[in-house]
DNA sequence: CGGAATCTTGAAAGTGTTCAAATCAAGTGG
DNA sequence: CCACTTGATTTGAACACTTTCAAGATTCCG
C-alpha cells in the first residue's frame, strides 16, 4: 500500500473524490526504486510504465544521429516521468530518461492504467489536466526560447525552476538550455560579478 | 448545420461514434468567417472560443516586453485555434492568433464546450486525444530545436510541413525558426544552389 | 592518495545578427 | 496603363555571441 503524502495530495486535489475512489487508485501503484544514473527508458524499448517521482530527479532526453545528447527536461518530486507517446500508443521510445539521483518511482503499468482510467473519473481527470498543462507550460517556453540569448534562457530557468543547478551536472544544464557547457561556466562567471 | 467534410471526417474519427452522437456534436459548433490579416484572440482577452480550421491559415506568437513577435506555430486546415489556458481556465491569454488568408473556423464557446465534453464521450476522447499529439510533437520538436543549427531547422520544417514556406510570409517563418528573416534569406539562397 | 569526472579559461573560428541600402512585388489612383 | 506608394525580400559589411579545441584547475569518490 502506498503511503507518499506527495502522491496522496496529488490524488486528493481530483474535485469530489472520495476516500474509496482514492484506495482503489492507490492500489493500481507500485513502489519503484531506481539508482543514480540507472535509465527506466531506452530510445527503442516500449515503455513499460509511467511514474510519479515521489523522491530524486530525473532528466530525459533524445540522441541524436551523431550521438549528441539533447536534454528536453529535468523531473523532480511531482513530477511524472515516462515516454507518453511509447506508453500510450505502444510504440518503441524515443527518448531516454534517467534518474540524476537515487530515486523513488510510484508507477503503474499500461494495462492497469488503462483499467484505472476506465473505473476512475478522478484518475482520468487528474492525468489529462497533467498533460494540459505540460503542454501549455511548454508552448509558452518554446515561444521565448525563441527571442532569447543564452544568458537571459539561464536567468529564466533560474526564476522558474531554481532547483536545476543545485541538483543537476552543469554539463546537462547546459544541454537543457541548448548551448555548450563552456558557455554556461562563462555566463556564471559574468554574473557572479 | 456544419456540412463541412473535413470536420465531419475528425468527428467520425472517434471509436464507435454513432451518427446521433454526430449530430448532437455538430449542433454545439457555429461557423465563423474571419478575413486575412485579422486577430481572434490578443494577449490579455480571455479567449472566448476555439476554432477548428476548415479554410485557411493562422499564426500564433507571443510578444516581448520589447514588442518582438515570436511565432509559436501555425495553424491550417484540420487544426484547432485557440489559447487553450486561456479558453479552459478562463484567464487572460498570453498569446495572439491571427489569420494569414481569409478563414473558416467552426467554433465553440466555453460553456457548450464544457456541455458537450459531458455529454459526448467521444467528443472528449478526440480532444484530449488532440491535446496528447500536440504535447508529444512538440515535445520532440523542442529537443530538434534545441541541437540543430538554422539551416537544419529550416530543412526540417520543409520536410515536416511543406505548407509553410508557401503560404506565410518569409518573415513570419523567420520568427517561428527563432532566426532574422535576413538568415532566412542567406539559408535560402545557399540552399538553392 | 590517485584517478576520473567535472568545471573553468583562453584563443581562434564559425554562425547568426544588426543596420543600412538596394531591389522586387503588389496594389492604388490618376 | 503608368507612376507612385507601401510592404517584402535580398544583399553587403561590421559586429556580437557562441562554439570548438586545447589545456589547466578543481572536485568527487573509491
Amino acid at each position: 500500500m502506498i503511503t507518499s503524502p506527495l502522491f496522496l495530495k496529488f490524488i486528493r486535489s481530483a474535485p469530489d473524490v472520495k476516500e474509496e475512489e482514492v484506495t482503489m487508485i492507490l492500489d493500481h501503484f507500485t513502489i519503484l526504486q531506481v539508482k543514480a544514473k540507472d535509465h527506466t527508458v531506452r530510445e527503442g524499448e516500449i515503455c513499460k510504465h509511467i511514474g510519479f517521482v515521489n523522491k530524486g530527479c530525473f532528466s530525459y532526453y533524445t540522441l541524436s544521429e551523431s550521438g549528441r545528447k539533447s536534454i528536453i527536461h529535468f523531473a523532480f518530486e511531482d513530477w511524472w516521468t515516462g515516454d507518453l507517446q511509447s506508453f500510450l500508443k505502444r510504440q518503441p521510445a524515443t527518448t531516454y530518461w534517467q534518474a540524476l539521483e537515487e530515486a523513488e518511482l510510484i508507477t503503474i503499468n499500461r494495462s492497469d492504467f488503462e483499467h484505472l482510467c476506465k473505473i476512475s473519473q478522478a484518475f482520468k481527470y487528474l492525468f489529462d489536466l497533467k498533460t494540459q498543462t505540460a503542454y501549455i507550460k511548454i508552448l509558452n517556453k518554446s515561444a521565448k526560447d525563441k527571442s532569447e540569448t543564452a544568458e537571459e534562457k539561464y536567468l529564466r530557468m533560474l526564476e522558474e525552476y531554481p532547483q536545476i543547478i543545485q541538483r543537476v551536472p552543469h554539463y546537462d544544464v547546459a544541454s537543457y538550455l541548448g548551448i555548450a557547457p563552456e558557455s554556461l561556466s562563462r555566463i556564471r562567471n559574468k554574473i557572479s560579478k
